[in-house]
DNA sequence: CTGAAAGCGCTTACAG
DNA sequence: CTGAAAGCGCTTACAG
């Protein structure tokens, strides 16, 4: 009943009659072992039962053969699939994985390092959630730690990133749109944190002088391709056509999308900028009983994958979320081995999935 | 650039001027210290940056602070909101967690429990991949690793677990369509491994003899609350509306949909076992234009939770997945604190949330 | 309350 | 190719 004791090294040494130096060197494949010891050696761990204990193995290493994840929330698509990602690669090099949520809290993104720092991660994958760049994510780095971030990139941090090209995809599904006749495009954006003063101010400056999409949230960089695409086929912007959830929330969305479609100038169209906007949209949708594409045509952007399943299906813009994943994770491992180069910021591209929810303006 | 050197207890310790032994009691929050020396020691690691590794400490101490989760497919709706009850829970007790994928092979599971245990994790949460209990299981309980088991239970491995009362759900959920009228329901369920002989056997003794559902897997044990529900109601089980897709996939799950709702005796109303069987059924729906609810009343289980976005919305089974995920890892930090008794097979109620999915039958 | 010593289970130079 | 010794960074008895 009481758990027999584990088996070390040092046992298994004893049992095939030579030094622990040497059982190590035949069981952990460094170093030289004649075959006739190695063969031994297996045996007598075999015969054991014995598994080695990596915690004593990475102290004296200095390497833990594991990464750390700072996901913002792992109970969403996004991130699930992104570590879907993570772990594949992970599991092919022969890394753990500790994962950790942030929840776009800055004091638990900070915890979830901490801890990570504390276990020994070779280096970690992240989510920062201010991309003003942190301190202590700069100390990070500055202390050696490899890290890539994911989604979107704190712009003086100098460290590897992995991001969608959200200002391209956007600008597509809006062009999209816009090739189909709309006139009257709204958006439905969570834009919950301010880069560049007001929303009026940020569209009034992306009019006048090309603004750079590197270092905004996603959702700010969606707004930008909404824009471009506007400027693109020269139809003006109507800024009460923006709607700005403020919060990554469907509820909030859903409110918001209900009074923009109930608005006097009720747009033809609308491109819902994530996952969870095109919930409140679809649900605004659903309690005011419009048609689509017969009142209203649609765009959303796909993070949570259910739009091929929904009917009519929707035209949405999708991700090659695995890939982020399994990107970073290539890229941290190749940090993590050495690999020395200058930080670089790795755009995807996203695909827009064209269904059956756009259609021509009403009459 | 060089990354600096890591600072250690025995430099904290000599700042302070005490020993090591002292400085870890006053750091680490064990043993004795007197206030002055506590505040001296503290004092010294902050000026230094003192971060205590966390791999020294567990390899004395015998325990990391850290659970191992084997999750079927993270990429999955499911298991992501799991791991999310799983991640709060150990967050707020201090604990790491290391997340595998089995993708319910029984190789991937050996070699992911073998990396959480080479990572001495202090127990585990895992979906067993094969119910009929693995030898690699028992071993590991047998070794002293608590574990508890999610979304099934091996019937032989005497460890906790958390499931969810599939039977009653899916029994409630039948219940619903056949006291609207319906005579003639059809299921479509996973039904991959085969728990005892061919289908038509299960069923013809699921109606002589009352089978215990604890240790099916989960898609049979709804089945068996859809043959309830028809006993229940005293209407006679037809077994060509019993459709198994014989894998998680939706597109094998589409297949049998059309299948069954081209054939002559099309059922006027379908049960959905699971969230991508649902898919599947949408899909199906979608594909032969069928109207839900006037042609087809629909309860599907909402593994994925996106049956309350679609229009119309659908009447689903909804499981507590985030308690399964937390309960578990309760359990388990209980057990890891030496909480011992005898394992328990803890089973949540799953909730029918009634949408509009569901009406009288046709003509 | 504090320190010197031993030890957790490995790996790493260093001799041989 | 192999072994004796030292050491990774901590904690744990054991004296004092």
């Amino acid at each position: 009943m009481a758990p027999p004791p584990r088996i070390t090294i040092t046992q298994v040494a004893a049992e095939a009659g030579v030094s622990t130096a040497t059982a190590g060197r035949a069981l952990g494949g460094y170093g030289y072992a004649s075959d006739e010891v190695a063969a031994r050696v297996q045996a007598a761990a075999r015969k054991l039962g014995y598994k080695p204990n990596m915690l004593a193995r990475s102290l004296v290493t200095g390497r833990s053969q594991t990464i750390g994840v700072v996901a913002a929330d792992i109970d969403n698509a996004f991130y699930a699939r992104v570590l879907r990602g993570i772990g594949d690669v992970a599991r092919s090099r022969g890394f753990g994985v500790i994962l950790t949520n942030s929840d776009e809290n800055l004091d638990r993104e900070k915890e979830a390092v901490q801890l990570l720092l504390e276990k020994r991660v070779d280096g970690l994958i992240i989510t920062p959630c201010d991309v003003h760049g942190s301190e202590h994510l700069r100390n990070l780095i500055a202390g050696g730690c490899p890290a890539v971030q994911i989604d979107r990139a704190a712009y003086d941090l100098a460290a590897d990133s992995v991001t969608v090209d959200n200002r391209g995809a956007a600008r597509e599904a809006v062009a999209h749109l816009l090739t189909a006749g709309h006139k009257r495009v709204g958006i439905i954006a969570e834009l919950e944190q301010i880069d560049s003063g007001s929303l009026a101010d940020f569209v009034a400056q992306a009019a006048v002088s090309p603004l750079t999409a590197e270092t905004l949230y996603p959702s700010w960089q969606r707004l930008l391709g909404y824009l471009d695409a506007h400027r693109d086929a020269g139809v003006p912007v109507q800024t009460q056509l923006i709607r700005r959830a403020g919060a990554y929330s469907s509820a909030a969305a859903r409110h918001e999308a209900v009074d923009l479609l109930e608005s006097g100038a009720r747009p033809t169209a609308v491109f819902a900028a994530d996952g969870t906007m095109s919930q409140g949209l679809m649900q605004a949708i659903a309690d005011l009983k419009i048609s689509v594409p017969g009142q209203l045509s649609v765009v959303c952007f796909d993070d949570l994958d259910w739009m091929t399943f929904m009917q009519p299906a929707i035209t949405s813009v999708h991700q090659p979320v695995h890939r982020i994943g399994s990107m970073a994770a290539e890229l941290l491992l190749s940090r993590i081995a050495g690999e020395t180069s200058m930080p670089k910021h790795n755009v995807l591209e996203a695909r827009l999935n064209i269904r059956d929810s756009v259609g021509p303006p009403p009459h």
